[in-house]
RNA sequence: GGUUUGGUAGUUCAGUUGGUUAGAAUACCUGCCUGUCACGCAGGGGGUCGCGGGUUCGAGUCCCGUCCAGACCGCCA
């Protein structure tokens, strides 16, 4: 027997009970007349004492010999401790040892295992399993468990079946890029890793599971961010005989759920906000609804003066900085910079200050007199105090660049609280979207989503005005679940393929398996996906979802612990009859 | 593909205008220490300044190239 207890469960009421602990040695105290050492495993920590009077000396002098992370094995006694340490669960006690069997050996590990570690990033990541015995980390898988067990819980119980799909797929031209493997035994052919189970759980819909989710990895060959990973996991879900409705009242159930069960939060309706409100006042479609500082279009008190840049802008729109003029102007002076920086792309940025007397003072004074600039503090609701940010341009753009500051200024003035959470549902996608590279329309959401009613016709006139029945839920400025109502005949399906460029030829090719079962008696259906990784780091408080994923990958998508992805050898490529086209 | 920041001891970092033997903290090793728990005290070892080239009497420092890492833009139906 290993051990009779935990590390992090003995107590005043085990005193003089003998026990049997295993676990790491997180730290070695010697006093030279008295060992502590800090035996620590998933549990916690538990002290152990060695005392030069008390403890047969071979095993004192082991003791004394041993270092950091060696996994050890102790029998003893527990006693009550002569200094008691209030900051510890087990510090009211420590375990008097007669018996120390050393398991095995560590090395010096290359950064300290404690909760504020030295070890940077990248080391971290090379080492993952002994960052993975660090608290932040460890409590970190603890908590994803906490949330798909409830998300498991939650739909089990609302009579949802978990139905696993299959990883290795066809690839599809549409959306991300696949990640291929070869097929070995059919020779120049490729599997597609899925980038989500679409199809599949559609599929499953016509196979009358009506009610389905999967805890499942999704693959994407795209470059990475600290929110963004290759493979990834998603919380899929679909549903028969529904309407938007009945899917949105689920899932906003479903993420209730999880807010009471793991963050003990209670919210009562999420809002609900179109996508044109949502990119009008806060030039996103996925909103931070935390802190205000929404949008104020300025166009029409604004293009009426001598200033050329505002007159000559499609929009012209500001927003109030709450204490905003406390800024000095060298920090204004950095938030201009801020957003001519290439990343965000504005060409310039007018201010105006609120002062306290209630009188402005901007950075367009030339142009502008104190009863105009009133007015843009009205339409941007900008009280005394504040600062006003505008910024103008052609309207996508200049939304995107304001929507950015407002996000910076909110984080840098702390108003992003991590244990605060506002939830909301953004609605009525647009169905396509115009892309500039292929000079066609594209699927927003995917070629799958219905338009709304009536809408259809649309296609003809004005093919960028079409809504679909689509909708994000919106967590804290994220995007953590996406969804629609699906086209479930063969032939709006067949329509949606041809205004997307498809032939029926490559339709067929490609989606034929879909249109097939349609024809024999699909359902009206539709779902969401939840992204896993980020709805758990945002409900866990903290940006990157790395430190929520056990072996997490690299900027560069390397998995730096094991080396991937590696050359194959030479038989290996014999094998699935490829050769290699080096480019470097 | 682009923008940007960084790479110096095991680790995290400092290193001024280009100028003596490249420092600090921590980790590690040795010794001491009668209740430690961020233990303390004394001592010690530890460096291809990412790599290659250039400028210079002299380069961690300046220039060019390159590799690696981070953040962001493009991309992510």
């Amino acid at each position: 027997m290993y051990r009779s207890h935990n590390c992090g469960e003995l107590n005043e009421s085990h005193i003089n009970n003998e026990v049997t602990l295993s676990g790491w040695v997180q730290k070695v105290r010697d006093k030279g007349f008295m060992v502590w050492v800090d035996l620590r495993d998933r549990y916690g920590i538990t002290q152990l004492i060695f005392d030069a009077e008390r403890t047969d000396q071979t095993i004192f002098e082991q003791a004394q010999k041993l270092g950091r992370e060696f996994v050890v094995q102790v029998s003893g006694t527990v006693i009550e401790r002569a200094s008691k340490n209030p900051n510890l669960k087990t510090g009211d006690i420590e375990v008097l040892v007669s018996k120390l069997t050393i398991l095995n050996e560590a090395q010096v590990p290359p950064f300290t295992i404690e909760d504020e570690t030295d070890g940077g990033e990248e080391l971290r990541m090379k080492y993952r399993y002994l960052d993975i015995r660090r608290n932040p980390v460890k409590n970190n898988l603890i908590f994803r468990h906490k949330v798909t067990q409830e998300v498991r819980n939650y739909l089990s119980t609302s009579g949802f079946i978990e139905v696993e799909t299959p990883y290795l797929i066809k690839s599809t031209p549409e959306g991300a890029r696949d990640f291929v493997v070869p097929s070995r035994m059919n020779e120049g052919q490729f599997y597609a890793l899925p980038q989500s189970p679409q199809t599949f759980k559609q599929l499953l819909m016509v196979g009358g599971m009506d009610k389905y989710f999967q805890i499942v990895k999704c693959f994407r060959d795209e470059d990475l961010r600290a929110d963004r990973q290759p493979e990834f996991t998603q919380i899929d879900c679909e549903m028969a005989f529904v309407e938007q409705e009945d899917i949105l009242n689920a899932f906003e159930g479903l993420t209730r759920h999880l807010l009471k069960e793991v963050n003990g939060v209670e919210i009562e309706k999420f809002p609900r906000i179109t996508y044109d409100e949502a990119m009008s006042n806060y030039g996103n479609d996925k909103p931070d609804i935390r802190f205000g500082m929404e949008f104020g279009e300025l166009n029409a008190v604004a293009q009426h003066k001598e200033f050329k840049v505002f007159n000559d802008a499609e929009l012209v729109v500001g927003i109030a900085v709450p204490g905003g003029n406390s800024f000095t102007r060298k920090e204004i002076d950095n938030w201009i910079k801020w957003v001519k920086r290439p990343q965000v792309g504005a060409l310039g940025m007018v201010y105006s200050r609120c002062n306290d007397d209630g009188s402005f003072k901007s950075s367009v004074d030339k142009f502008y007199d104190q009863d105009d600039l009133a007015k843009w503090a009205e339409v941007t609701g900008a009280k005394a105090g504040d600062l006003i940010c505008v910024l103008s341009g052609p309207k996508d753009k200049v939304r995107a660049q304001l929507s950015a500051l407002r996000m910076e200024l909110a984080e840098q003035l702390g108003l992003r609280k991590p244990n605060e959470f506002a939830p909301l549902w953004v609605m009525d996608f647009p169905l396509l979207e115009w892309d500039e590279d292929t000079n066609r329309y594209h699927a927003m959401h995917h070629p799958f989503t219905s338009p709304k009613p009536g809408q259809l016709e649309l296609l003809e006139t004005d093919p960028g005005a079409v809504k679909a029945n689509a909708y994000d839920l919106v967590l804290n400025g994220n995007e953590i679940g996406g969804g629609s109502i699906r086209i479930h005949d063969k032939e709006t399906q067949a329509l949606m393929f041809d205004y997307l460029g498809f032939t029926p030829e490559e339709a067929k090719a490609q989606f034929g398996f879909l249109m097939d079962a349609f024809q024999y008696g699909a359902p009206p259906h539709g779902g969401l996906a939840f992204g896993l990784d980020r709805l758990v780091s945002i409900l866990g408080g903290q940006e990157t979802i790395r430190d929520f994923i056990a072996f997490p990958k690299n900027n560069s998508g390397r998995d730096v612990m094991i080396d991937a992805p590696a050359p194959v050898d030479d038989t290996q490529l014999e094998e699935l009859s490829l050769k290699l086209n080096l480019k470097s």
